[in-house]
DNA sequence: TCTGTCACG
DNA sequence: ACGTACGTGACAGAC
């Protein structure tokens, strides 16, 4: 269904768009001079050939066709050659110009707003998706797409409100598996990763270095992605036996986690699907194959989507309750995105306080959640602004 | 049309 | 020995 849409200042787009242009250009000639050549920066075959061909550059993964150039192999080499940090922000800039700045004021309707379509049955998760254009992949992870970012704004008078769960699906995580410390450390207000430190690291919170909240982080999405010690050293570039390590430590220091995952993989091998907290099913056929590469994709399936399914539907729960209420209410302010655990409104000015307040209790109350469920919620002029 | 890459949660 | 972290969508270049 396509949705009420939201306001973008095609102004701000332009301006950020016209500053880039010319820096674009100057990366191209800049990394032609440096190969000796002109080539094409778009093609990976291209890039792969200069690097680590022409320059000798130290070559990571390999994919089906040749060398990998993404971004975690030029992370790698940035050292080796000034070439790959201009490659580097040519891929960040071109990026954000193709998909966002170039095309998304060129799909603004007759009412002056952006319109996406929200999917409903498309996600295995029960997830929604958004297409043409995809408004649940608006860039906020760097600078510059924070900058596109707050080119999406609110009407005259009117403010962005941006809610967002907290944790949501460590808290489902620390729910379904009644996980005493992990339950605690929510209750408690404390910083989840920060709490994974404690107990994987063994390192008190006072002396946490970023780096070791890192790590902690990067194992709390691998428990809700469905751990392996592979995916866990991939991420964290470290051997796959210091991963194995660390998962140990965790499923030692949180057993009601390791049985959760444990009664999850059974139950779905046993019945053929896996059952979020409100009941939707998602089958995992996967599970029950004869090839262990296979049966282990069902197993990480199996264990997701009690995170991510009931993550799905409670904000679905949330959403209809806060249409009913705003409609019930006499409210102008309407629902205008979803993007998974978080929702974006439109208020007048003067509804802004009451409507923060409704929409956070009815995010707050759309389940009853050991421990609790967590909402951030802001109001800004612009949806970079709202999320502060 | 497929592959690699990268934007988001 | 195998080879992967879960869920999406869009774009450029290769085929």
């Amino acid at each position: 269904m396509e949705a009420a849409g939201v306001k973008v200042d095609t102004y701000r787009m332009g301006e950020i768009t016209a500053r880039l242009a010319d820096r674009v250009e100057e990366l191209e000639a800049k990394a032609y001079e440096l190969a000796g050549e002109e080539f094409m920066l778009g093609s990976t075959q291209q890039v792969a050939r200069v690097l680590f061909e022409k320059l000798a550059l130290t070559p990571g993964r390999k994919g089906k066709t040749g060398y990998s150039t993404d971004t975690r192999v030029l992370r790698t080499i940035r050292g080796e050659h000034e070439i790959v940090g201009l490659l580097e922000e040519w891929r960040e800039l071109t990026k954000l110009v193709n998909t966002y700045l170039g095309p998304l004021p060129t799909l603004i309707g007759e009412d002056g707003r952006l319109h996406t379509t929200f999917n409903q049955a498309v996600a295995a998760t029960g997830r929604l998706s958004t297409s043409n254009p995809n408004l649940q992949a608006i860039p906020i992870r760097t600078e510059l797409g924070r900058e596109i970012r707050s080119a999406f704004v609110a009407e005259p008078g009117h403010k962005l409100i941006s809610a967002d769960y907290s944790q949501i699906e460590l808290r489902i995580l620390a729910h379904v598996s009644g996980e005493p410390k992990l339950r605690e450390a929510f209750e408690r207000g404390e910083d989840v990763h920060t709490a994974t430190a404690t107990e994987v690291l063994g390192v008190e919170p006072a002396k946490l270095t970023k780096g070791e909240r890192s790590i902690a982080k990067m194992i709390n999405f691998g428990i809700v992605y469905g751990i392996s010690a592979f995916g866990l050293s991939e991420n964290l570039e470290i051997p796959r036996e210091q991963a194995q390590q660390y998962i140990d430590a965790y499923l030692a220091r949180f057993p009601h986690v390791q049985d959760f995952i444990a009664r999850t993989i059974e139950e779905a091998t046993r019945d053929g699907y896996v059952t979020s907290l409100l009941g939707r099913r998602r089958p995992v056929q996967e599970i029950r194959a004869q090839n262990r590469q296979t049966r282990s994709l069902g197993e990480r399936l199996a264990v997701n989507f009690v995170m991510q399914g009931s993550n799905a539907d409670i904000i679905k729960v949330a959403m209809i309750r806060i249409h009913e209420r705003l409609r019930n209410e006499g409210r102008s302010a309407r629902l205008v995105l979803q993007v998974h655990d978080e929702l974006l409104l439109e208020a007048p000015d003067a509804e802004v306080a009451a409507v923060k307040e409704l929409v956070r209790e009815e995010m707050c109350g759309a389940y009853a959640l050991d421990p609790p469920l967590g909402v951030d919620v802001g109001a800004g002029t612009d949806w970079n602004e709202a999320k502060d």
